[in-house]
DNA sequence: TATTGTTATACTCTATAACTATA
DNA sequence: TATAGTTATAGAGTATAACAATA
C-alpha cells in the first residue's frame, strides 16, 4: 500500500524555499490520500475513482451522461465505462436510455447507491476531520485561503514567457 | 495524462469545512504533481519514481543499499530492483558489491548520473518555483508553517480513541 | 532460520485508438 | 461526417509471494 513516501526528506538547504514547500505539500497530501484510499478499501471495498464517481452522481440527482462524467472526472471515456459497468453490476448506479438521443445514457445513483454512498461519505468525512484535527479552526481557514490563492494561480498555466 | 481532476467540485455546503479544505489540498497537489510528471517525461524521458530514486542517491554520495532505498521510498523491494535495473542500464546508477555482506549492494549515482540528475533537478525546481509564484514569499512561509503543523499532527495516526 | 535481493505475477488506474450505433 | 459510448490494448506504478544466495 505504501502510506506515503516522505518526499520532504529530499529537501536540502541549498534548495529554494518553494521547493521545500512543494515537497511538504506533496508529503502531507500523499499521506492523507493513501490513508483514505486504504480505509475505503478495507472498510467498504471500494476504490477512490469509484467513490469519486458516486460523489459526482450524488451531486446531480437527475443524473449525468457518460461524457459529462468523463469531463468532470478528467478521465477518458473508456475508464468511465469500466467504472460504471462495475457499479452497475453491484446495482449502485443505473444507466437509463435517453429519449431524443439513443446514443446516450443518463447515469444516476440507485436508491441502494444513494444509501451506500451516504454511509461511505459520512465515514470518509470523519477520517478527514480527524486527520486535519491537529490544526485549529482558524488555521484551517488560513490554509484554505492560501490554497485558494495557489489554486487560482495555477488556473492560468502561468507560462508567462518572461519578456 | 489528465492534469488533475478538480476534486474540489465535490465539496458541498453541508460538508464540513475540513472536507472542503482536504479537497482543495488534494486538487492543488494533484495539479502540480501531474504537471511535474508530464514535464519530466517530455523533457527528460524519466518517470517520477526514477527521479525520486536518483534524488535519494544524490543526498547520499556514499550510496544506499537496496533495502534502504526501498524503505526511504516506501515502496516494496521488487519495485526498487526494477528501477535500479533501468537506471543501471542507462549507466546513471551503479551497484557495488559490499565487502562484509555478499548478499547486499551499495547503489550510487555514477558521474553521468550525478550530472544528469543535477540538470533535471535544476529544471524541476524552476517549474515548482514558477507554479508557486502566485503566492508571495510571506504567504509561502505561512503555508509552509501550517503544513508543518499538519504534518506533525499526521505523524501519530491521531487515533486517539476518544475516552 | 533469518535476511537481502530478485523474479514472477497480478491489480488498479490511466491513456490511445479502432470500432459500433446513432445523429 | 460527427458524436456517444464501448472495446481492446498498453504502460505506469504498486503489491504479494515464491525463490536464491548468503548470513
Amino acid at each position: 500500500m505504501g502510506i506515503a513516501t516522505d518526499m520532504e526528506v529530499r529537501a536540502r538547504d541549498d534548495h529554494h524555499a518553494s521547493l521545500r514547500l512543494w515537497l511538504r505539500l506533496l508529503s502531507c497530501t500523499t499521506r492523507i490520500e493513501d490513508t483514505v484510499r486504504q480505509r475505503l478499501r478495507e472498510t467498504f471495498g471500494i476504490t477512490l475513482p469509484r467513490f469519486d464517481l458516486m460523489a459526482q452522481l450524488e451531486r446531480e440527482p437527475q443524473g449525468l451522461s457518460m461524457g459529462e462524467l468523463s469531463r468532470r472526472m478528467m478521465v477518458t471515456g473508456g475508464n468511465v465505462t469500466t467504472i460504471v459497468d462495475q457499479l452497475e453490476n453491484e446495482q449502485l448506479v443505473q444507466r437509463q436510455t435517453q429519449a431524443g438521443d439513443r446514443r446516450s445514457f443518463t447515469v444516476s445513483l440507485t436508491p441502494a447507491g444513494r444509501k451506500a454512498f451516504s454511509a461511505m461519505a459520512r465515514e470518509h468525512e470523519e477520517w478527514v476531520v480527524d486527520m486535519l484535527s491537529s490544526l485549529s479552526e482558524r488555521q484551517q481557514e488560513q490554509l484554505y485561503k492560501l490554497l485558494g490563492n495557489l489554486k487560482r494561480g495555477l488556473h492560468q498555466p502561468s507560462n508567462q514567457e518572461t519578456p
